[in-house]
DNA sequence: GCCGTTTTCGGCCCGACTGTTTTCAGTCG
């Protein structure tokens, strides 16, 4: 898929343009049209030239030079640029505070191109005497390096949001806040951030920010005003807390998710119906007076739009649906009756399976299923034919004890290099519902890998695609797979794609989902869960379905145990019709 | 460079904090 490499070659335009005092106008577009590349789902080359177009920030220019990209492998426009400015001065942007007039400045007066150089002449003193910068510039700029140096790569929400919660409790008991919330990513639940963002309300808002930067996770202020404070937190991540009043919270809360695209096109909206907003307010215009700001709603009923969930905030089409009263009705974490990824002791799981059925029944879930792997996955403890017999047997055992509550029986199965399953046909036809996946030979060509989940998916007992892409965020790249390919057959046989809730998989992703929505697919949003509390995960699982903009009737395990063995049931009917 | 229920030309979101300045530019979100 190019359209990564094109986003980034439209990014290191806008920079050039930017370091050339280009029309600043010029330089966004290249952004949006960067960002919106970037965030879409579906590769570029396979687009028609109406869909392509159809790309908001996509207009006749960059079509024109995204086909030059697809024809030829290179942008001229890009070419050209590159040719004026050394590579090494595009480096200089990466120092955070270091914008594109310092590295003009330091290019064009100290010939300095790269992080290296600038560090030496830094500490070397070299930078005396341009203007505007002085001491404490040169202590930022080290600074600045040291966090590169450190690393400041995206982080995983579900090892972001433990920290924003704690730091949320921790401003909450030591001063005196009224309202507190994290906005920004987090509370739109993308699945990797970039920094915190908290805002709440007080009276005293001097003491909010003394508390916050002496909390003991702050390794460093950044910034510290009467209403604004910036930290780098102990590992590296940014946190931001701001203070307005209790009046303006909602407005706040609006401005502070973002994202910026959306609250841009939001206030443009406003700016034509003779509004402003701002994060203090609704304000007509000229009059200035005040028509909302308390509540988050108030933004979008001022704009005649009904209130969009921050999960939808992304300016992929929401503010559009919103206006023709068509966002989606989404689904809600009350809405989830089961887990159906579970894995005991039978294989690598932690608990038995009582225990597993308890922590289970006291979230008051009405079934579960259990998913151990199978003999394949020897390091696992896989199960053969032969112990998946007998765990049958207890798992029949342990339903009759158990009115309210049913265990499904499954399988994690193996998709083998080849294609084929781990476990026999006739073994899986006993089970109520079975799982594939695929746990080696990730470096296989794209036509291989697809190949291998096309087969899963026709296999006469397969219900579910689990981990379809096999991605670990931060860890280990999705394989390569012609997604839409698998996509397109699993709708055809009825086989429901999961989101796997695990917060470094989360998989299929918020992108994928959205598009797989779109070939009319059924999903399962199930934890892999290894460990009891990790049925904890649920949250992050919604959280991807949500952002893929799906409802409570896309998603199975909503449905009752009953309804839910039908629609299993008869997705193994029709494949048995289809063989015929 | 994009885009249109004011516009095919002339707009393009809005404000906080810092560091350097004597009123503001640069950077960030």
């Amino acid at each position: 898929m190019k359209n990564q490499q094109i986003a980034k070659i439209f990014t290191e335009i806008a920079e050039l343009l930017e370091l050339k005092e280009e029309n600043i106008f010029r330089v966004r577009a290249y952004r949006r049209a960067a960002q919106n590349i970037d965030g879409l789902p579906r590769d570029v080359a396979a687009l028609s030239e109406e869909e392509l177009a159809a790309i908001p920030g996509i207009g006749k220019d960059l079509t024109g030079k995204i086909h030059e990209y697809l024809a030829t492998g290179k942008i001229a426009k890009h070419e050209e640029l590159k040719k004026e400015v050394p590579a090494g001065v595009l480096e200089l942007l990466r120092v955070p505070g270091l914008g594109p007039k310092t590295a003009k400045l330091l290019y064009e007066k100290k010939k300095i191109t790269g992080i290296e150089e600038l560090e030496a002449a830094t500490r070397a003193g070299n930078l005396a005497g341009l203007p505007g910068i002085q001491k404490k510039t040169e202590e930022n700029i080290l600074q600045g390096i040291e966090r590169i140096k450190r690393g400041s790569e995206r982080r995983p929400l579900g090892r972001v949001l433990p920290l924003a919660e704690d730091i949320v409790r921790r401003v909450r008991g030591g001063a005196p806040v009224g309202q507190i919330a994290v906005a920004g990513s987090i509370r739109r639940w993308k699945e990797t951030v970039n920094d915190i963002d908290i805002l709440c309300t007080s009276r005293q808002p001097e003491e909010v920010m003394e508390t916050f930067v002496k909390l003991p996770h702050v390794s460093r202020i950044l910034a510290q005003g009467p209403t604004k404070s910036s930290i780098i937190a102990e590992d590296g991540i940014q946190v931001d807390l701001r203070v307005v009043e209790e009046d303006s919270f909602g407005t706040a809360l609006q401005y502070f998710t973002g994202n910026k695209q959306h609250n841009i096109k939001l206030r443009e909206r406003a700016v034509r119906a003779g509004l402003k907003i701002n994060e203090y307010g609704v304000f007509t215009e000229p009059e200035e007076k005040k028509i909302g700001g308390k509540k988050e709603a108030d933004v979008y009923k001022a704009l005649k739009l009904p209130f969009v969930p921050p999960e939808l905030r992304e300016d992929t089409g929401e503010i559009e649906a919103a206006e023709k009263g068509t966002l989606p009705d989404l689904v809600a974490i009350g809405d989830i009756k089961g887990d159906l990824h579970v894995h005991t002791k039978w294989s690598d799981g932690s608990h038995d399976l009582d225990a597993v059925v308890e922590a289970a029944r006291k979230r008051g879930y009405r079934y579960i299923a259990i998913t151990d792997h199978s003999k394949g996955l020897g390091i696992a403890h896989g199960l053969d034919e032969a112990r998946l017999a007998e765990q049958i047997n207890l798992i029949d055992e342990t339903n009759r004890r158990h009115a309210d509550f049913a265990i499904l029986k499954g399988t994690e199965v193996d998709i083998r290099s080849d294609g084929r399953l781990d476990l026999s046909d006739d073994a899986l036809a006993a089970l109520d519902i079975v799982v594939a996946s695929i746990h080696s030979g990730f470096k296989q060509p794209r036509e291989q890998i697809t190949k291998r989940l096309l087969s899963a998916i026709r296999n006469p007992c397969v219900s579910v695609i689990a981990h379809p892409t096999g991605r670990l965020i931060g860890e280990r790249d999705a394989y390569d797979v012609d997604l839409e390919a698998v996509l397109k057959e699993a709708a055809r046989y009825g086989v429901a794609m999961e989101i796997n809730a695990y917060p470094l998989r989360l998989d299929l992703n918020d992108a994928q989902v959205k598009l797989a929505k779109e070939y009319a697919l059924s999903f399962v949003i199930g934890t892999d869960t290894h460990v009891i509390s990790q049925y904890d995960f649920m949250i992050y699982g919604v959280s991807v379905a949500r952002r893929g903009w799906l409802e409570q009737k896309d998603i199975l395990n909503t449905l009752e145990y009953g309804q839910l063995i039908r629609r299993l049931k008869s997705c193994r009917a029709g494949k048995a019709q289809r063989a015929k």
